[in-house]
RNA sequence: GUGGUUAUAGCUCAGUUGGUUAGAGCGUCGGAUUGUGGUUCCGAAGGUCGCCGGUUCGAGCCCGGUUUUCCACCCCA
């Protein structure tokens, strides 16, 4: 046999039967972000690398897919730079586009870009694959969907409060068991300040993040590894092992914090954003979760991250405010929040749990078998006006033997089948056969589009 | 980037201590049934054992390299 053809590591194909699947996931969160109002955008696939650069931490500039220029790229690269073999520098010169990794930084690109014609508050959902350089393994592929909802240009909590109905919504239509854990980055500085260690914030809320899978101990020791001071790691003991309910946190956790301006203000924050969520009953449990630190370094207010109760995954939504994205790209003091669904692993979640409905899988409604020419000029009209009835039907396209077509219609999963040969074309009637029970019936063709079409 | 793991028919996998012609189930195709699928029965096709090299009289099996799969860490959707 020749080789295998084969597509690279992390990306994957899908089928009909899974494009069914995935549309009806993709269907679902459109509907959702509708309803409150978000409308679409769509941007390329790739962008200029200096959109990218830097927005993603170090460790996510490494997990960028760059593009290499085109043309004779190598010549044009100086001679020093050549020999000095060194990737990173190398890179920028041979290279300054790249896929994106997100869909947030390209869409405050985007604002940025467009500020004029936009009215802000804007609020826009966009569903586009991403790229990420990652080693692919559960849950983790190098090519996925987002599919994300943010607005930009409100500081309200109000934004925060129907983000987090719309993963409740979501998850909800698609009968997914979830917890939505929230936190807040004012609090993390707050925690960071007063422990004296504000710059560094990321190492301490890294390790934090870490607490229910590590444990205690281990966070302490990392936290002291990465330099953190013996006597800060003290301090913060009682805020790693808070207890009761979401107010009784907040209570002990401001009688420690408190001191702290911007710890007030998260605290002030989360506060709130629970307290709109107690005026709605939502299918979805929501928890203040002081561990949940996030890597993406944009973040600055409220964060969010979704966690499938059922199956054990990646979280398969996260996002949270960001207060200064724009001003990357030259437009400050615009502030926004947003979260990302990831549409794959939701479909593994979902896959794993058989929670897709029959009717998500679409297909032909019914097929006339094909006999041969005459057949098929009585087949045809009749086809046509199913078809303007707006019935899904399709005929054979070769006079093959029944037994195959009966096959074909089998697999491709058709509910009906016409039938129809010199002993129903002398009737002027159609043979209708109903797959799944294998009854039969003579019907004449307005008829069988009363059935077809109901 | 670090560590582990996998590779044999279209798919899922057996294959003993290194020994003749590498097997099974499912799927595919044909027939039983020339106008009836999904069930049943019969039959057939289908393999460079990931690739390169080494050890050996002899390698699917042992050794080295390489690629690949999956998993964990890091990070994330």
């Amino acid at each position: 046999m020749a080789q295998k053809p084969s597509i690279p590591k992390g990306t994957r194909d899908f089928s009909p039967a899974e494009m069914a699947r995935r549309n009806y996931i993709f269907d679902t969160v459109k509907e959702v972000f509708q309803l409150y109002g978000f409308q679409p955008i769509e941007t390329p696939a790739m962008e200029n690398l200096s959109t990218l650069m830097g927005k993603y931490g170090e460790e996510g500039d490494k997990l960028l897919f760059k593009i290499l220029n085109s043309g004779d790229f190598i010549s044009k690269v100086d001679a020093e730079e050549l020999l000095e073999r060194n990737s990173i520098r190398l890179t920028n010169q041979i290279s300054e586009k790249g896929l994106r990794y997100d869909l947030t930084v390209p869409f405050a690109r985007f604002v940025v870009q467009y500020r004029n014609d936009i009215s802000f508050p804007f609020k826009r959902y966009q569903i586009q694959p991403v790229w990420r350089a990652d080693r692919p393994q559960k849950g983790r592929y190098r090519e996925f969907y987002q599919c994300d909802v943010d607005i930009v240009g409100s500081d309200s909590l109000l934004n925060e409060f129907e983000l987090v109905q719309i993963i409740s919504d979501v998850f909800t239509r698609l009968n997914v068991n979830t917890v939505v854990k929230i936190n807040n980055r004012k609090i993390l500085a707050g925690i960071a300040e007063t422990i004296g260690e504000a710059e560094r914030m990321v190492d301490i809320t890294v390790a934090i993040d870490k607490l229910d899978k590590i444990g205690l101990e281990n966070v302490n020791s990392e936290l002291i590894e990465k330099g953190v001071s013996e006597t800060a790691v003290e301090k913060l003991q009682p805020i790693l092992q808070l207890s009761g309910t979401t107010d009784e946190k907040l209570d002990q956790l401001e009688a420690v914090i408190g001191a702290s301006e911007i710890g007030k203000k998260g605290i002030g924050e989360v506060r709130k954003l629970f307290a709109y969520l107690n005026t709605v009953t939502l299918n979805t449990d929501v928890e203040l979760d002081l561990t949940l630190a996030r890597g993406l370094n944009y973040y600055t207010g409220a964060i969010f991250e979704v966690k499938a109760k059922d199956v054990q995954i990646g979280s398969i939504c996260g996002g949270g405010r960001y207060d200064d994205l724009t001003g990357i790209f030259g437009m400050p003091g615009v502030s926004g929040v947003g979260i990302s669904f990831g549409a794959d692993r939701i479909y593994d979640v979902m896959n794993q749990l058989e929670l897709f409905p029959e009717s998500a899988v679409a297909t032909t409604k019914v097929l006339f078998v094909n006999f041969g020419e005459q057949e098929e000029s009585f087949c045809l009209p009749i086809l046509s006006k199913l078809r303007q009835a707006g019935v899904n039907a399709e005929i054979f396209p070769e006079a093959a033997k029944i037994k195959k077509q009966m096959t074909w219609a089998d697999r491709k999963n058709i509910a009906w089948v016409a039938v129809v040969g010199e002993q129903e074309m002398a009737e002027g009637k159609v043979n209708l056969k109903n797959m799944k029970t294998g009854d039969q019936k003579l019907v004449d063709p307005e008829e069988l589009i009363n059935i077809l079409s109901a």
